[in-house]
DNA sequence: CCGTGTCCTAACCGAAGGGTTATCTCGACC
DNA sequence: GGTCGAGATAACCCTTCGGTTAGGACACGG
């Protein structure tokens, strides 16, 4: 019974599928199988067992799950318990979806380390699904993106999702789903923005093009092969010099509510209270607003690694 | 950072010693001293370093040494959860010292085994200064032994520790530190019964001679090559028979109180809470003085299992 | 100043953990 | 009754764990 074996069942019981565990943990699924597996052994106990829809604990699976979630828990004090001790950087683990973390987060977080001073951030990306359970469980220290159920949110601004492509580009017969849509990874997560839209339109599989991120997708819009779903005040830049063109429908300029969601403040790490009172000043709105830093990524080393959590 | 690690840690904080962890672990000091040396490079703190008398906690060990301990407390209680879960056997494990696991423990456990019925019986052998350590930490259950100081200590029954030698031998001149004294391997324990019977007579190492078990110092004392510490009621039948023969001084046949230990009742496994209230039966009473069962050992499968762990 | 006790380190080794890809099994569902 | 999706399993690899023995560092007491 090992550590990384109880964070697995954990996660499993709590997202219901072995897939979505291995997902939220970016390793491959027979990984994740195979731990659960190991631990089943060892408890000589199912634990969890496919039933129909999703899975379903044993009893003793239910016990388990409650013990083993403390256990995981603890093992994060531990570490953070002897991080602060020794005055060394607190860690803050920030958890969001692909397309606010080419956009909105990357400059949130700048402003908020040039600002706080002695937190190291590191930012991962998620489905809307596993964040619930990634922050739950303590492997991100808080969720940046939609509201969050059953978790402590708190919405922090108001932003505006716009499509736009070339500025001759009309919307013909079909509305929307006639599109060709040029999406960052995000699209492919239902359950994220993007890809609320794709299926509210019912656009078909053939119409969507996925790109590394959301810049190659602009560009390629305003190439004419498209439309792309964007962070409005992320491209009106772009728009104003006339590259790009907002496409107005009824549905379409859609405002959302961008939430900052953690644990109850007795289990939150304090950098994570930082930020959940840092988001309300004024710095930071200006931080989420502003289109981009305008400083080059390679040039120096940013305050806020971008990383994968293994 | 393993499990087994934090074991170890929390260990070796609670004995103070490297050494003493490893003695009560059954494993080599080397082991323990890798273990901790894992723990420290992991979590970038030596959490522990010798200082004059003992080892002493930095800052940050004390804070990871609570959490551990809550750690492997929880780890004890996901395995008890689907055994019980599971109506698998409770686990019920005594540590004692070596003299009464030879005598009293043995025919109390199977008595108590076979009145309460789904409860398999561990016991294991440690010195007194060990057992502490490790009913606090749960690698054992309950303590039969001496009364042992910060956990919830019982009275269960009064025994009487005499000297036993050949019906012709007389204490001449030097007193008991004079005679050759043959014991068990207890007595290497200084702080056991025996152990101290040693220190206080201050026998000196040439005339102490260490046999495997009781039994085998008895036989010798029987055949006048020393004198023997045993429980009394255990040896009354030799000394009817004539076989041996109670030497008697000021000091000698001491009377000692028997305590069983344990965590208090909110932390305490309910097997060891049966154990607690089985002692004071007149049941357990005739088992602790019945010299002994009569049935040889190796007809049958005892429901004890004597096993020293690991 | 030299044994001695105690802890740490080195070198080695077997077992287990944890990862991958490829394949099998099995229930749901047109 | 195929097909498909999701979990389990197999075969394989590499790393880490956890154990051993042997030997080094270091404080301490005679």
């Amino acid at each position: 019974m090992t550590l990384a074996q109880l964070k697995v069942f954990v996660l499993v019981s709590r997202l219901g599928s072995v897939r979505a565990a291995a997902a939220a943990l970016g390793v491959s699924e027979p990984a994740v199988s195979q731990a659960l597996a190991a631990l089943r052994q060892h408890l000589d106990d199912p634990l969890i067992a496919r039933s129909g829809a999703g899975m379903e604990l044993t009893p003793a699976g239910r016990r388990v799950v409650a013990i083993a979630s403390q256990m995981v828990n603890l093992a994060v004090d531990a570490e953070a318990a002897v991080r602060q001790s020794n005055g060394a950087a607190e860690l803050l683990r920030v958890v969001t979806t692909s397309t606010l973390a080419q956009s909105i987060v990357p400059s949130l977080l700048q402003a908020f380390t040039a600002r706080a001073g002695g937190i190291e951030v590191s930012v991962g990306v998620a489905t809307t699904a596993e964040m619930t359970a990634l922050v739950e469980e303590r492997l991100a220290d808080v969720a940046v993106g939609p509201r969050l159920p059953g978790i402590e949110a708190e919405a922090v601004m108001r932003y505006r999702l716009s499509l736009v492509g070339h500025p001759d580009l009309r919307v013909n017969g079909g509305g929307l789903a006639g599109l060709r849509w040029l999406v960052d990874p995000t699209g492919t997560d239902p359950l994220s923005e993007v890809g609320g839209l794709l299926t509210r339109f019912r656009v078909p599989e053939s119409n969507i093009m996925v790109f590394a991120n959301e810049k190659a997708a602009w560009s390629a819009a305003a190439a004419g092969e498209g439309v792309a779903p964007a962070i409005d005040h992320m491209v009106a830049a772009e728009v104003d010099r006339g590259a790009l063109a907002r496409v107005r429908t009824t549905d379409m300029p859609v405002d959302l509510l961008l939430y900052v969601s953690s644990l109850e403040s007795s289990r939150r790490s304090s950098a994570a209270d930082k930020l959940r009172r840092f988001v309300r000043t004024p710095d930071a709105m200006q931080a989420m607003y502003r289109p981009d830093s305008g400083v080059p990524a390679a040039k120096f080393r940013p305050p806020v690694y971008v990383t994968l959590w293994s």
